[in-house]
DNA sequence: GTTCCTGCAAAAGATTTGCAGTGAC
DNA sequence: GTCACTGCAAATCTTTTGCAGGAAC
C-alpha cells in the first residue's frame, strides 16, 4: 500500500500544479501528514504533528492549504462534534468510510458498511434534494471508557 | 397538536424543576421558541428571533440555558457544518430524524426514513462502540438552487 | 522579475467565564 | 434572606484576513 499512499500525494500535487499553483514546503508538509493519517483531523491537531515533526507550518497557511486541497476535491471536511472542522483525505489508499466517535474520550474511528451505503442511495432518491455527499456519526462509548 | 407541543414545554419544565432549576423568564421564553421550530436552531439565530419577538434574552443566558437542556436530554446538538453549533427539541410533537443540508444557500430540512433507521440499529451492533445515538447528514442541492 | 506561498499579527466570529444585580422560593 | 437566574463585559478559542518578506518559476 506504500504505493497507494505515494500516488495520493503525488495526485494531490498534480491536482495543484494543473489549477496552477506553486510548489511550497508547508503544502508538501500538509500532505504528506495528512496522508498517514488513519481518521480525520483537525487543524490544531494538524499543527501540533507538524510542529512535533517535520517541519513547523503557520497555523493560517494550514487553514489555506486545506480550503484549496477541499475545494480541488482532494480532501473532504467532516464535521463530527466537539465544535470543530476535521479534514481527511479522499481516495489514495483509504477508502469511503464513516465515523464513530466516543463521546466520553473524544476518540475517532472510521467505520464502513456497504448495507449502511446501499441504503443511503436508495433514501437519496426519494429526498426532496440532490444528493451530491453524506455523512453519519455514530455516538457512544468506545470499549476502553465503556469497561471503566 | 397544540397539545403535545405544549407538552414537550412542560415536560422540559418539569425535568428542569425535579433538577433544581429555580424557573425564569428567559429560560421560558428560549423553551417556547425551540418548541415551535421545525428544525435546529444555532445560538445566534435563537438570540435573532428572540430579539425580535417575545422577550430579548442575553447570549451568554442562551448558551447557559442550551447546555442545561442538553444535559437533561431536552434538546439535542446537532453539527451540520456552517462552523456552528445547532440544537432542537427531543421528543415532543417532532419525532426522530436527519437533515438535508443545501450546500449552496445553507438551507436545512428534516426528513426520516425507517429503512434507515433500521439499517442502523443492526449496524449499531456490529460496530467496536456502544451506541446510544446517531447522525446522518445528506449534502447537496435543494430544489431552488438546482433550478437556478 | 513577476507572481505565488508563507508567516506573523491583527481581526472576526463563536463560545465560555466572572461578577454583580435582580428575581424566585 | 438565600441561592439561582440573568445580563454585561471580558476572556478564550477557532477561523479568517492583511500585509510584508521569501521562494518558485
Amino acid at each position: 500500500m506504500a504505493r497507494a499512499k505515494h500516488d495520493w500525494v503525488s495526485g494531490a500535487e498534480q491536482a495543484l500544479a494543473d489549477a496552477g499553483y506553486r510548489r511550497g514546503g508547508a503544502r508538501r508538509a500538509v500532505l504528506e501528514l495528512l496522508n498517514e493519517q488513519a481518521c480525520a483531523l483537525s487543524v490544531l491537531e494538524i499543527e501540533d504533528l507538524l510542529r512535533a515533526g517535520e517541519r513547523r507550518v503557520s497555523r493560517a497557511s494550514i487553514y489555506r492549504i486545506l480550503e484549496e486541497l477541499e475545494r480541488l476535491g482532494a480532501i473532504q471536511r467532516v464535521e463530527i462534534g466537539q465544535s470543530m472542522v476535521r479534514y481527511e483525505t479522499i481516495g489514495g489508499s483509504k477508502h469511503h468510510h464513516h465515523h464513530l466517535v466516543c463521546d466520553h474520550c473524544g476518540v475517532l474511528q472510521p467505520f464502513s458498511d456497504p448495507e449502511l451505503e446501499r441504503t443511503i442511495a436508495r433514501l437519496s432518491e426519494r429526498v426532496p434534494l440532490v444528493v451530491s455527499d453524506h455523512e453519519v456519526v455514530l455516538h457512544g462509548a468506545c470499549a476502553d471508557c465503556e469497561s471503566r
